[in-house]
RNA sequence: GGGCGGGUAGCUCAGUUGGGAGAGCAUCGGCCUUACAAGCCGAGGGUCACAGGUUCAAGCCCUGUUCCGCCCACCA
């Protein structure tokens, strides 16, 4: 027996430590790839490479390690891909704000200077989050990590693009776009944060050409009338049908414009006038379209008013709405101004308002695409859990836009697409051309764009795997198992690897996606450093410990509901990885080395009752637990081994052992230690993916040789460990139990006074029965004396506890507390009867009794009887206490 | 405007084919009982948002109402 190993209180720091270095020195976490066994793999989606852990990445990650645990130890071939994301404008203003402080601009740089600075932050900052993940005990296959930008994906994504390019799914247009002036690149519409905002509706009039009357247009950017090229109403607004053949001449530049007619135009709206500039809104692009409207661009990419706004070049765009609507006001053609709240678009990067420009780009066609991705999930290729993100999905999959995918910043892969500056020949290869395959040229220069980081991150089930070579690992392990990720990219990324894996891949890139919920504070609001609710996982875990924080993190991930972390929550289940510590201590103090050794348990129906009850039980936990783990009701994980660990395990099972333990028979002792040691590793086994530094550290000094936990097999259901017998019978001790513990409670006995207790029971056998464990019940009880007759006088002045059929007294000498036993009774009885009402109602309904199954129609006659039964006894008991009352 | 989720104990939430309302925390009372006071024992506490409907039977299924949250959307 060893247990110095085992302090009183559990000290995660070291245990930690020692953990994380054992499985990492011993290489554990390597994925296996044995032929011919089942194969189960995850792909991490990758945090950003600037990224610190956040509460969020402690959840995600908890849960792939859960998986994956699980499934390593069942014996599959097991693969979770570990990496980063390159996060093209994130780290590209991570690096520009670091030159800023040297008083620096990446242009005094240089394009290339810059992409070496941000490698050298990369190497020295970028692994803080893989750091990280590793303390939280993630068992990726380290020696597997990637990172989107490093050669072999870099290649994935310049095949990809030339593949698509050479299908006609990608294309170069000029085409209005997403444009942060801030970050100076286009943005694709996921980019795009809608807010609503208070802002004005500005009525102005636009004179007609010939000056016989005006139309009013209502807009929230009275700036960007010095790019409308035209006005719109709808063709079947009879208030305009005459404006056919009229111009409009704008206010303030006199530019004269045409008026068209489009079906777009709402004619509820302001005055059913719609002002179009072309250049800087989308839908007024599309109306420019369809009716052959000029471009007019006036705000150039900072966001300033360019030479074409006239005497308002070089204004910023907001001074230029400030100096327009003051100009119109003073020239009268300003007709009202109204509060008006509508969305603005973001940068979700910046929070820069978006300015919708027309600019040269790159688009992937994913309409083809989409269809093929909607189509694996509607045969059930892919499932996504929960389910009720199958309406949203299919939804944004038909309304799906073409995929802006050209950035104009410098961190990012280039597009691999060359233009010749001989004969402007479009070159698109995966490495760059040495000359120029129509005119021989050699002055050939690339596209200065790089791509969208989610276009490298699509690939990644793949071309993490090596892909677009033929490697053993995409045999092995595509398509992946499961994507665990958080729903608010379900559109940015998972829709989009669903895309580009059946594409190329001719196969889903998962088979299941969870989707777990956001991480909010207690009170469900969004942690955010400015609100200062922030939970630093990282704290947590230095201060609980990480089993701690993970047990807590999955007990509270119900699927489809936003979770509330609370800190006291956290600290509520270190203390439980402090029961289990010591539940282990006082196991540990009583198996051995022979324990050990024979572990099988042959004939569970021979063992003592409490056994029995145990295994049956631990049968019970592993169903669940699989159960959980198999459907991701994580929660219920938590749930079924909080319960049977606490509960079951150490409130009952090692309370009732302790006698035999401490003073049994020598046979019952080797028997129960065997069950005892056995339900540990069970417990330890079916906990281990949850909480795996606590689970380890107990195994290890556990007597036997053994493997180390993380590699050992997850337990199966033992069909006979089921003991349905067992479990009765327990429970009625347990009642039994509870009941006399009861008494001594209300009545206020002091647990070290030794009282007596009966018990009354009609039937014979199960009088038997419990009079069998009188030892027992005696000493869960501290009783003196403890009988079970059948019938008999029920003893005057004693406190009563009805349980089913079963009486108990406990007599107390004159110290029963009458009012609060007439108390107790009343209340009892109130429940009783408005149960018997029920009951009887139901009875009496010939309807129950012909439709019921007779199953039900039995138990509830059952009931009654009980019921009429347990009322009775109450009545004799108020009677009893009352005439001891009359006596005084 | 469309879609989704939620309203169950003081708080946070479970409740998986419809058949006697649960957990954790908090509260109250009693205990240093030799694994654990980060503990043990016991107790109180709910018209399952509201109104209808289906059914012998509804927290659960259907309809409507209401409140809260989130997502999407091209009414400027």
């Amino acid at each position: 027996m060893d247990t110095k190993l085992l302090s009183k209180a559990y000290e995660f720091a070291d245990v930690e430590d020692k953990w994380l270095r054992y499985w990492k020195e011993n290489d554990l976490f390597r994925a296996g790839m044995e032929e011919g066994k089942a194969s189960f793999s995850i792909v991490i989606p990758p945090p950003n490479v600037t990224g610190v852990l956040h509460v969020g990445h402690a959840l995600n990650n908890t849960m792939q390690d859960v998986l994956t645990r699980y499934h390593r130890m069942c014996g599959d071939n097991t693969l979770w891909v570990p990496g980063t994301d390159h996060a093209g404008i994130a780290t590209q203003n991570v690096v520009e704000r670091h030159l800023a402080e040297e008083g620096k601009s990446r242009h005094d740089l240089g394009r290339e200077k810059f992409i070496d600075k941000v490698w050298e932050w990369r190497e020295e900052k970028g692994g803080t989050i893989i750091n990280q993940l590793k303390k939280l005990g993630c068992s990726c296959d380290w020696s597997r990590e990637r990172f989107t930008m490093d050669e072999g994906l870099s290649r994935a994504v310049r095949e990809v693009f030339v593949r698509l390019y050479k299908e006609g799914l990608i294309y170069k247009g000029d085409y209005i776009v997403n444009w942060c002036p801030r970050c100076h690149t286009a943005l694709s519409d996921d980019e795009v944060e809608h807010e609503e905002t208070q802002g004005k509706l500005y009525h102005i009039r636009y004179p007609f050409a010939d000056g016989s009357g005006h139309v009013v247009v209502a807009t929230t950017r009275p700036e960007t009338m010095l790019g409308d090229t035209g006005v719109a109403v709808h063709p079947e607004d009879e208030r305009y049908t005459h404006l056919a053949d009229v111009g409009i001449r704008l206010p303030l530049t006199n530019r004269v414009v045409p008026v068209v007619f489009d079906t777009h135009v709402q004619r509820e709206f302001g005055t059913g006038a719609l002002k179009v500039t072309p250049s800087h809104d989308r839908d007024d692009y599309e109306i420019g379209l369809r009716h052959s409207l000029e471009l007019l661009k006036v705000i150039d990419d900072k966001g300033v008013m360019n030479e074409a706004a006239g005497i308002y070049a070089g204004l910023d765009r907001f001074e230029c709405r400030r100096k327009i609507v003051a100009d119109l006001e003073e020239q009268g053609f300003l007709e009202k101004i109204e509060d008006y709240r509508h969305a603005v678009g973001n940068c979700y990067r910046c929070k820069t308002v978006v300015e919708p420009t027309t600019s040269l780009q790159w688009f992937v066609a994913v309409k083809p695409l989409a269809a093929e991705a909607v189509a694996a999930v509607r045969e059930e290729r892919i499932r996504i859990y929960p389910r009720n993100w199958y309406n949203t999905f299919y939804s944004w999959m038909d309304n799906i836009r073409d995929w802006c995918i050209s950035r104009q910043i410098w961190w990012g892969h280039r597009i691999p697409a060359w233009t010749c500056d001989g004969c402007g020949e479009m070159i698109v290869e995966t490495r760059a051309p040495v000359v120029c395959p129509s005119c021989q040229s050699s002055r050939l220069t690339q596209d200065k764009d790089v791509l969208d980081t989610w276009f490298s991150s699509a690939l990644w089930p793949f071309s993490t795997m090596g892909w677009p070579q033929d490697t053993k690992e995409l045999a092995m392990f595509y398509p992946t198992s499961v994507l665990v990720t958080s729903f608010d990219i379900l559109f940015f990324w998972v829709a989009r690897m669903m895309m580009m894996g059946i594409h190329f891949m001719g196969e889903v890139p998962f088979r299941d996606v969870y989707l777990h919920a956001l991480v909010r504070d207690k009170h469900g609001k969004k942690m955010s450093k400015s609100t200062g609710n922030v939970i630093d996982p990282l704290e947590v875990m230095e201060k609980y410990g990480t089993d701690a924080m993970r047990f807590t993190l999955i007990a509270f991930a119900a699927q489809g509901r936003e979770i509330k972390l609370d800190e006291e929550r956290i600290e509520g289940y270190r203390h439980f990885i402090n029961k289990l510590w010591n539940a282990a201590r006082f196991a540990l103090m009583h198996v051995d080395e022979d324990s050990a050794r024979q572990q099988t348990i042959t004939a569970p129906a021979e063992l003592a009752l409490a056994h029995r009850w145990i295994l049956s039980r631990t049968a019970a936990t592993v169903k669940g637990v699989r159960r959980g783990l198999d459907e991701y009701h994580f929660n219920d994980v938590a749930s079924a081994n909080y319960q049977f660990i606490w509960h079951e395990f150490c409130d009952w099972y090692l309370e009732w052992i302790k006698a035999e333990l401490f003073g049994g028979d020598e046979a019952g002792k080797k028997n129960g230690r065997r069950v005892l040691l056995v339900v540990l590793e069970t417990i330890l086994k079916l906990m281990h993916p949850i909480t795996p530094f606590v689970t380890e550290e107990i195994w290890s000094v556990l007597p036997g040789e053994r493997q180390p936990l993380m590699v050992s097999a997850f337990p199966e259901v033992q069909e006979n460990w089921q003991d349905q017998e067992a479990e009765e019978k327990m429970s009625l001790l347990m009642g039994v139990i509870t009941g006399i513990r009861n008494i001594r409670s209300e009545n206020d006995v002091h647990p070290s006074a030794t009282i007596d207790a009966r018990v009354i029971c009609p039937q014979k056998d199960k009088a038997a029965f419990i009079s069998s464990f009188e030892a027992t019940i005696a000493d869960m009880t501290r009783l003196k004396s403890f009988q079970v007759m059948e019938e008999g006088d029920k003893p005057e002045d004693a406190a009563t506890y009805i349980y089913n059929d079963i009486e108990i007294f406990v007599p107390l000498q004159g110290l029963v507390d009458i009012d609060a036993e007439l108390e107790k009774l009343g209340r009892e009885r109130k429940k009783i009867e408005a149960k018997l009402k029920q009951v009887s109602a139901k009875l009496a309904n010939d309807k129950f009794l012909a439709n019921a199954p007779a199953q039900v129609v039995a138990k509830e006659t059952e009931k009654k009887q009980m019921l009429d039964a347990n009322l009775g006894k109450i009545a004799e008991a108020e009677t009893r206490l009352s005439n001891i009352a009359a006596r005084k």
